[in-house]
DNA sequence: CAATTGACATGGA
DNA sequence: ATCCATGCCAATT
């Protein structure tokens, strides 16, 4: 499970300005399919300096408690918040602030 | 070791 | 569009 944390950590340093992903899309990436609950984990209790702000869930929803810190940060990096509390995946699923973002399981990660 | 909880995901009501 | 139910994984109690 710690092997998920430098991954997800560098997936999310990987983000760029405007680049919103979701948890699942976050694990995904890192290599690790259908541990999105255990990424959120991760961004709760680590100190890193770490985008959390930039991640939100499949529904587009910001972070429950810290919403309003979340649509504020996204507002100023450029991503169009709706009632201060969620964010349009329309518009994020493919382009990424013109950025490619495709990385795929780049091996079977899975010694589980 | 079993039950509960949680910054998730998906689907149906 | 929102809420509820089920599944999945990991951490706590």
């Amino acid at each position: 499970m710690e092997d998920l944390e430098p991954a997800v950590l560098a997936v999310l340093r990987s983000l760029v300005p405007g680049e919103v992903v979701t948890y699942g899309e976050v694990a995904a990436d890192a290599g690790w399919p259908g541990r999105a609950r255990a990424v959120g984990n991760i961004l709760r209790w680590t100190d890193e300096p770490v985008p959390w702000w930039r991640v939100v869930n499949a529904s587009g929803r910001l972070v429950p408690g810290n919403e309003q810190e979340q649509a504020k940060r996204l507002r100023a990096e450029g991503v169009p918040v709706v009632d201060g509390q969620r964010v349009p995946l329309s518009r994020i699923r493919s382009d990424s602030a013109g950025h490619s973002r495709a990385a795929q399981s780049p091996k079977g990660r899975s010694p589980r």
